[in-house]
RNA sequence: GGUUCUGUAGCUCAAUUGGAUAGAGCAUCUGACUACGGAUCAGAAGGUUUGGGGUUCGAAUCCCUACAGGACCA
């Protein structure tokens, strides 16, 4: 976007290659932003060039120096100023070149790719409500989504429910033992954690009976296949496959209380989908393509009927896709789900956002849909993320520490109310709008923490630390814009000018670095796109409001005499504003006007 | 046991994918034009990048090895 590298990109290539007799394709030129503690914007690397041109880097920084000084952008210096030092030229630009950008300035999306994106993001079982894995889960593929689209691609958000199998029998067959016929509405309880509850009681019963067998004198590896609880959501399940009546219906009515408990913390957390998938309804068309492959050779069916692939020879093992007893795996329903979505879809790209426990999982996934012929099997990426840990260690549901997604929220939402009123400027605001504001901020805090972090990497969530409002934080950025909506709300009450006839032409250090910043927001989200990482956009929201709050410091804006270089001032001010909305807005996170 | 990911300041995270003296925040200490919104800014201190080899002009980054932790597959 930027012409400068460009620029001397060619001048030096023109010149070496002419006075040098070296080829075009033995340069390369490495160029760097210029490091903060020297003077300059872009700096070329020397180290390579010394044996090509078989000199010292002293001597072909003052040579190549020479050459960049005459090199012209719209007819006027490119170049203000270079400086050696060790093996690098550090080259300043001319501040006319800077200013030429400021009409660019303006956070906007790229230009359209023409390619569809379907991203997968939260993949629930429906007998237990969503927690703070889910929660990063759904943070990373909304940002991921956002910055796609932003990156020009069209985005379908899916979810993929897993909502068949034996677990959710478990939780059936406790409601049926022990519910006396409780619905949300009955007791008040959120569907997803009535569910819950009676996945609970399950494990509960389930451990009791075999105690008992135990006590019988049973061994345990047998009376932990021959508890009575666990042969009746065996059975439920069996009637469910074979479609009976009553199951369905019952596992309809569990499902749909679950479901409305699910959009409810969505609804909260401020995540949406464009479509839903169901296992329930993929997994008889991946059990019939596995069968085609059999048919086709590609897959290999055993004596006792199981199917297995065989992915030695791609440096993986073999693994089953059906089971001797015809019932299917993960892989299987896997498979019909993809198949459908493509159908559905034609998509150029598919984003599975899925811890990385399934790294393997995915590995076999895309291996076996391109033996199956599917040429889009290669435009498949499994966006894996690491696992989410808490000071206490690792969250196990069998130890009850799991964070669960809706106390979270309320806690952070909670914990923003309070610091807020200690310190905040909400004089004049109704209750609902204070009530949003903690939302926002509370939400602001919590989303920050989770996505600045390398998605790849297991992190550490620390409840103390994630409300934080002070430092590399989300409300710290927030703040930011609030402070310049205000700045900006307040000189246009004044009738201040934005913008003047006779621009300034030398910039201040700070107005340059924040200029200079600004406009690298495409490039920003490209590299967020081309890395699935919303980290890169946190990171650059950040610097970008440290530097304004550095700019805002040093230099006088709504009080600067200077007409014009106040208009320029303003003018940098409001487009801070919006480019720190614009980066806040693609992972999710709302930036208020005041706080 | 096999495969794979990770290891950076006391803590939580960066490092433009091989470039300069490894950077931020938190915590600690010190300061800021009579506060254009101080939830701000500036500074100090904090490092043998887990250890050991190697590759090269140059390594947190690539290769080998040992150790530690996580995950997956049996």
């Amino acid at each position: 976007m930027l012409a400068h590298q460009e620029l001397l990109s060619e001048a030096i290539e023109k010149y070496i290659t002419e006075k040098y007799q070296v080829s075009k394709s033995d340069l390369s030129l490495v160029f760097n932003p210029t490091r903060k503690e020297f003077r300059g914007d872009i700096t070329l690397v020397l180290f390579p060039l010394i044996k090509l041109l078989k000199s010292n880097p002293a001597a072909i920084g003052t040579e190549l120096s020479a050459v960049l000084e005459n090199v012209q952008f719209e007819g006027r210096p490119l170049v203000a100023a270079t400086e050696v030092v060790q093996g690098f030229l550090n080259i300043a630009l001319t501040d006319a070149y800077w200013m030429g950008y400021l009409p660019k300035a303006s956070a906007a999306p790229l230009p359209k790719s023409g390619r569809r994106t379907v991203v997968e993001y939260s993949s629930p079982n429906t007998n237990k409500p969503l927690h703070l894995g889910h929660i990063r889960n759904n943070l990373l593929g909304y940002a991921v989504s956002q910055i796609k689209a932003e990156a020009g691609d069209e985005v379908v958000k899916v979810q993929i429910i897993n909502d068949r199998g034996i677990h959710i029998c478990k939780s059936m067959v406790a409601w049926q033992r022990y519910g006396n016929g409780e619905t949300p509405e009955s007791s008040g309880l959120k569907g997803d954690k009535l569910v819950g509850k009676y996945y609970v009681a399950y494990d509960k019963a389930c451990k009791e009976e075999i105690a008992t067998l135990m006590a019988g004198g049973m061994p345990e590896e047998e009376a932990k296949k021959q508890a009575p609880i666990l042969l009746e959501a065996q059975n439920m399940l069996r009637a469910w496959e074979a479609g009976d009546v009553a199951v369905i219906d019952l596992w309809k009515t569990m499902n749909g209380w679950v479901y409305e408990g699910f959009n409810a913390t969505y609804k909260r957390l401020g995540v949406d989908f464009n479509k839903n998938y169901y296992e329930s309804q993929t997994y008889l068309l991946g059990k019939d393509k596995v069968l085609e492959g059999v048919a086709k050779g590609v897959f290999t069916q055993k004596t006792d009927g199981s199917v297995w692939v065989d992915l030695r020879e791609e440096g993986l093992d073999e693994k089953v896709l059906l089971r001797s007893d015809g019932t299917s795996v993960y892989m299987t329903q896997d498979i019909g789900t993809a198949i459908e979505r493509y159908h559905e879809w034609q998509m150029d790209s598919t984003i599975y956002t899925v811890g990385n426990e399934q790294d393997y999982h995915f590995k076999v996934l895309f291996k076996v849909l391109d033996k199956l012929g599917y040429a889009w099997a290669k435009q498949c990426h499994h966006l894996s993320y690491g696992m989410v840990d808490l000071p206490s260690g690792k969250m196990k549901s069998r130890e009850g520490t799991v964070v669960d997604a809706d106390d979270l929220i309320e806690e952070v939402i909670a914990a923003a109310k309070e610091k807020t009123n200690e310190s905040g400027k909400l004089e004049g605001m109704s209750e609902a709008e204070k009530e949003n504001l903690y939302r926002i901020i509370g939400l602001g805090a919590l989303k920050y923490f989770i996505l600045k972090v390398d998605p790849q990497k297991r992190m550490l969530f620390n409840p103390a630390e994630s409300i934080d409002l002070q430092g590399n934080t989300g409300p710290f950025i927030q703040y930011s814009h609030a402070r310049i909506r205000s700045i900006v709300r307040k000189a246009k009450d004044m009738g201040l000018k934005f913008s003047s006839g006779s621009p300034v032409t030398t910039l201040e250090d700070a107005e340059r670095e924040l200029l200079k910043l600004l406009l690298q927001y495409q490039e920003v989200v490209g590299e967020a796109d081309a890395r699935l990482s919303p980290a890169l956009v946190c990171q650059y929201a950040y610097d970008l409001a440290t530097a304004f709050n550095r700019f805002y410091h040093d230099c006088p804006v709504i009080t600067e005499n200077d007409e014009n270089r106040r208009a320029f001032r303003l003018q940098l001010s409001e487009l801070t504003a919006a480019t720190l909305k614009r980066s806040l807005g693609l992972v999710g996170i709302e930036a208020p006007e005041r706080m």
